[in-house]
DNA sequence: GTAGATGCAAATACTTTGCAAATGG
DNA sequence: CCATTTGCAAAGTATTTGCATCTAC
């Protein structure tokens, strides 16, 4: 009685839950999405589809970000660049990114007090938080005496 | 000895003192960024240009957001929508936007905190702190019982 | 006088869309 | 089956650029 067949990722039984058709092609692109740990752009989705599946165009790559998206599953993001970047949105625990104005690399970090302040200023200023839009920009330190990195997540591009 | 002139607007003076040529198109620029209060993008800028001044193209306008932005006149923002919005650069206090997701009306506000975590979390990941973005994205509350709505700066566009 | 700025229109980059053919439930 | 989805190419936006002409310094 064990059903033998590939692993739905984590973001099709998600698209399942939400009732969407499940077409070979957005099999595709969710199993891209689950599987990437960084923030790819549209470009990049397709070529990492098309690389599993050549029967996919850029035009279904769009569609189905822009639907995920809706059903917030997915998050648009906006590094600058001009292109949109995305990754699945996490449930309980946010994270920001810090990016690395020399090279672009992106480092994701949490920390709890920023949306406990900004919530606070939502409310201050007569309105209720829906959400937050937080990226930091720096350079990498030369000399490194402090060792600890904490709320550290990893970096990516 | 009193120079009959029009009065040179604030970002006409900091492009002088960046040593920039001062052409007609770009006084009457400098002129609309300086009395602009909000965060207009280049259709709102050209717009705004063109009552004052008919000879200005819309390539130009692009041409010298883009110079004053790399001069650090003014700042580049994304608040979604796909155009790029301006607004001239503050010096000391800097200030963040909060999005009223219902009507796109932005209302910035100030939160010295905010900068100091980030500076120190910045530090903690190994960067020197560069800059912030931070944005709130918020619906109006109804029922109003607080009165007080402090560090609020404005509400615009 | 000359390096740099402008206008215009064409080019680019990213994203969306119309329509006929394909397909999942 | 039939409502949806897809591919393709064309259309849309926002922005940049080539080039001849103009202009601030």
């Amino acid at each position: 009685m064990v059903k033998a067949q590939a692993a739905e990722s984590r973001i099709e039984q998600l698209c399942v839950e939400h009732g969407l058709k499940m077409t070979g092609q957005r099999r595709v692109i969710a199993r891209v999405l689950s599987e990437a740990d960084d923030h790819p752009d549209v470009e990049e989705l397709y070529r990492r589809a098309l690389s599993l599946d050549s029967r996919i165009s850029v035009a279904t790559v769009y569609r189905t970000v822009r639907l995920l998206e809706e059903k917030g599953i997915l998050e648009r993001r906006d590094f600058g660049g001009g292109r949109a970047r995305y990754e699945a949105t996490e449930h309980g625990h946010h994270h920001y990114h810090l990016i690395d104005v020399d090279n672009g690399r992106v480092i994701e970090f949490e920390d709890p007090e920023a949306e406990e302040l900004m919530r606070r200023m939502a409310d201050r200023l007569g309105f209720e938080f829906v959400s937050l839009r937080l990226e930091l920009f720096g350079k990498k330190k030369k000399q490194s005496a402090s060792a600890a990195t904490p709320h550290r997540k990893g970096e990516t591009t």
